[in-house]
DNA sequence: AACTCCAACAACCGCTTCGCT
DNA sequence: TAGCGAAGCGGTTGTTGGAGT
C-alpha cells in the first residue's frame, strides 16, 4: 500500500505559474509567513495548487533576493570546485550562493556547465582513444586555458556494458568493491558519517567489509559531518585543479593489482570518444567523483575568497523570509 | 515562412529525513 | 519508541523560445 499523496493531483491545477498566483502566493508569504505547512497554505490563498508546488515556487522563484541565470565565473568556480568535492549536493552548493536556488544550479549544470567543462575536453582530447590507462584513464592537467582554472580534467567514464553476473560501475556494490580494492576504508563509523555527505553511495556495514577496511592505508572518501564537508571543500577546491587526476593516476597506477577482477571499470572500453556524447550523455565520472577524492585532513583553515559558511548560516541564505 | 532541433528553465515526482504525537 | 505526516532534496520530465535549415 503506497502513501497517500499529499494533494488530489486530479484537483489542483499544474504546470506554470501565472503572475496572478504568483501575486497571490507572494503577498501572503510577505505579510503572514508560510505558517509552517505548506500544505495548509494554498487554501488559506485560495490557490488551486499543491502545497508542494507553492513551496517550490516560493523557494525557487518568489522569495526575496533571488537571482536567475548570469551566472559568474566565480560561482563557475565554486559550483566546480563543491561539485567535485560533495558532488550533486545541491541544496549545500546553493548555500554557498546566496540569492542562487539549489534547483536553479542544477539546472545551471546540467545544461551549460557540465557541457562547457566537457565540450572544451572534447577539444583537447579529441578522438583520441587508447589501451593504456595511464595515457587514456587520466587527462594531463597541464591546461593552459583559464576558462575553468579549478577544473580539474576529468576521466571520461563509458556506462558499462554490463551482463547479470559483471560488475556494474554504477551500482554501489561495483563502486564499492572498486573501494575495497584501492585501499578504501570504511569502518562503521566512517560509514555513517559517510552517509550523510553523500547518500547517493550508501556503503553497508557488514564485520568484513569493517575488517577490510581497517587496515586499509588510505581513507578515500570524504567523512565528516556539514561543518567539516564544507571546510574539505574549500581544501579540495584549492588543491583540485593540481591534485585531482595526478592522485586518481597515482592511485590507479600504484593498485593494480589490487584492481584484478575489475578490468571492466577501467579498460579501454572504459573510456570514450567524448564526441559520442555531446548533449548531455551518461557523464559517470559522477559516479567516480566520491572515491577518486583523497579524504583530506581536517582542515581548520576555513573558507577563503568569501565563501565561508557557517551551518547556522545556511536557513539564513536560504530562507531569509523564514518565519 | 515553416519546420526542426536544442538549450534553458520551470515544475513535477518520489524518496529520504525530520519532527511531532 | 513507533508511526505518521510534512518538509527537504535530487533526479527527471515538460514546456518554451530561439537558432538553424
Amino acid at each position: 500500500m503506497g502513501r497517500a499523496p499529499c494533494c488530489d493531483k486530479n484537483n489542483v491545477k499544474r504546470g506554470p505559474w501565472s503572475p496572478e498566483e504568483d501575486a497571490k502566493l507572494k503577498s501572503y508569504i510577505e505579510q503572514n509567513g508560510t505558517g509552517g505547512n505548506w500544505i495548509a497554505l494554498p487554501p488559506k490563498i485560495g490557490l488551486n495548487r499543491c502545497g508542494k508546488s507553492c513551496r517550490l515556487r516560493w523557494l525557487n522563484y518568489l522569495r526575496p533576493n533571488i537571482k536567475h541565470g548570469g551566472f559568474s565565473e566565480e560561482e563557475d568556480r565554486i559550483i566546480c570546485s563543491l561539485y567535485i568535492s560533495i558532488g550533486s549536493r545541491w541544496s549545500i552548493i546553493a548555500a554557498q550562493l546566496p540569492g542562487r536556488t539549489d534547483n536553479d544550479i542544477k539546472n545551471y549544470w546540467n545544461t551549460r556547465l557540465k557541457k562547457k567543462l566537457f565540450g572544451k575536453q572534447r577539444q583537447k582530447q579529441g578522438s583520441r582513444k587508447g589501451k593504456e590507462i595511464n595515457s587514456n584513464m587520466v587527462i594531463s592537467n597541464n591546461n593552459n586555458n583559464n576558462q575553468f582554472p579549478c577544473w580539474p580534467e576529468i576521466p571520461i567514464l563509458q556506462p558499462i556494458p554490463y551482463s547479470n553476473d559483471e560488475p556494474r560501475f554504477n551500482d554501489h556494490s561495483s563502486i564499492k568493491k572498486l573501494l575495497i580494492k584501492l585501499g578504501g576504508k570504511f569502518s562503521d563509523e566512517d560509514q555513517t558519517i559517510n552517509e550523510a555527505t553523500n547518500p547517493q553511495y550508501p556503503m553497508d556495514n557488514s564485520l568484513l567489509m569493517q575488517s577490510i577496511y581497517q587496515n586499509s592505508p588510505i581513507n578515500l572518501i570524504s567523512s565528516a559531518p556539514i561543518d567539516n564537508v564544507l571546510a574539505n571543500a574549500q581544501y579540495n577546491m584549492d588543491r583540485a585543479a593540481s591534485s585531482f587526476t595526478a592522485e586518481l593516476e597515482h592511485m590507479i597506477l600504484n593498485n593494480q593489482q589490487k584492481l584484478d577482477g575489475l578490468e571492466i571499470l577501467y579498460d579501454q572500453d572504459m573510456l570514450i570518444d567524448i564526441s559520442a556524447s555531446t548533449s548531455g550523455g551518461n557523464l559517470d565520472w559522477e559516479a567516480m567523483n566520491p572515491f577518486v577524492l583523497p579524504l583530506p585532513p581536517i582542515v581548520d583553515k576555513g573558507f577563503q575568497q568569501g565563501v565561508i559558511i557557517q551551518k547556522s548560516a545556511f536557513d539564513e541564505l536560504r530562507y531569509p523570509m523564514a518565519q
